[in-house]
DNA sequence: ACCTGAACACCGTTCAAGT
DNA sequence: ACCTGAACACCGTTCAAGT
């Protein structure tokens, strides 16, 4: 096939058809998308440069929009709870993106928005400054791994019958993965405001 | 080659082998194994059972000895500090390796009884048994993420140059990624223990 | 500018064949 | 029991060739 007249394929349905593929299995491939947009593989290559590209992109979508938020006039606690709550519902919703984009430097002006907002709340709790990076790591570890909970293994800790009994009586509680996930990000947020205030650097 | 009179492969070959280029590059593959061992691709199934087999035997290895520790009489603290300290230790000493332990249930034993410790020490401090599974799943984010750090990017946040104020002046402080990592770590334990005292449910 | 097919260097896994 | 080579179904990326 020749060059067409409209084009068949653009960075935004490559992106689309990644994301939904990382959603419904936790991974992307070049041959899987191009075979659902009908398309020859090494076409992808007209709209993106590479896999690290895409993901890229998919971070932009993702965490476009709710993460500049108006904070400035609250608590420092209350503004921290806000940015990570609405930090987390971005990640949440496409749980299994985490292991992509761990590890890779954050350049989205969205993402980067929402540490802006978390640093000047941590600034207005008293943090010095060679701390804040510290606290804004701790965040990133709490919202994203409790993100990945959500996609975990129902059993997370397999402890052989008879052995390890605080374990096992810790694990008895009913729940379910989301139930689990969100528990554990609730108790972490509470943990860390509480913990921060507790810090003899913190002036209130 | 036929069957040699003394095997010339093992586990523990290739778990060794598999290890080290984990360390090296941050992954591992059966080509580059076989190659190292100078032995056939093929020939590594006859001792393992694929890949994830691999990786279970890795986590093994790594978190074998130092996770049982004599810790029952010391106070909640006291011992939640130790136990969460010998773990990181394991860990960072092959940070390249928390990707890809992620996410997989856990049923080494070694691992287990590090486990057991901190849930025993979580009783003691007096929370319910619901949130003790979350507990363990912060003080896992919390030993992983700090860990993942070691081989981030030196530069976790580009925020681009006139904007993002705050998160700049953060940025601004010297650190090397190990000390970051390292202080990273020793804020969220300090801010671990201190929060869950806080939590209305803790009785001392 | 945008698409195609062929090529290349990588993967993990299986299996018949050797001794 | 333990090793081999060939085969298979997957990857990401490049590139000459088309219009």
């Amino acid at each position: 096939m020749p060059r067409p007249r409209s084009p068949l394929l653009s960075a935004e349905a490559i992106v689309t058809a990644a994301l939904d593929m990382i959603d419904e299995t936790g991974n992307f491939s070049f041959p899987r998308i191009a075979r659902r947009l009908e398309v020859s593989q090494s076409s992808l290559y007209n709209h993106i440069q590479n896999r690290e590209h895409i993901i890229e992109l998919i971070r932009a979508r993702v965490f476009t929009e709710p993460l500049s938020l108006p904070v400035a006039e609250l608590p420092w606690d209350e503004a921290l709870r806000t940015v990570v709550r609405a930090y987390r519902a971005c990640i949440a919703a496409h749980p299994r993106l985490v292991p992509l984009i761990l590890a890779q430097t954050v350049q989205d002006a969205g993402a980067l928005g929402a540490y802006e907002s978390m640093a000047l709340a941590l600034e207005q709790a008293g943090l010095p400054p060679q701390r804040i990076v510290s606290a804004l790591f701790l965040i990133d570890n709490l919202v994203l791994g409790s993100a990945m909970e959500l996609t975990a293994p129902a059993v997370a800790w397999a402890p052989p019958p008879g052995a390890f009994p605080a374990l096992q009586r810790a694990l008895e509680a009913p729940h379910t993965v989301e139930g689990r996930a969100e528990a554990a990000f609730e108790l972490g947020l509470a943990v860390l405001v509480d913990g921060l205030r507790a810090q003899e650097f913190t002036q209130n």
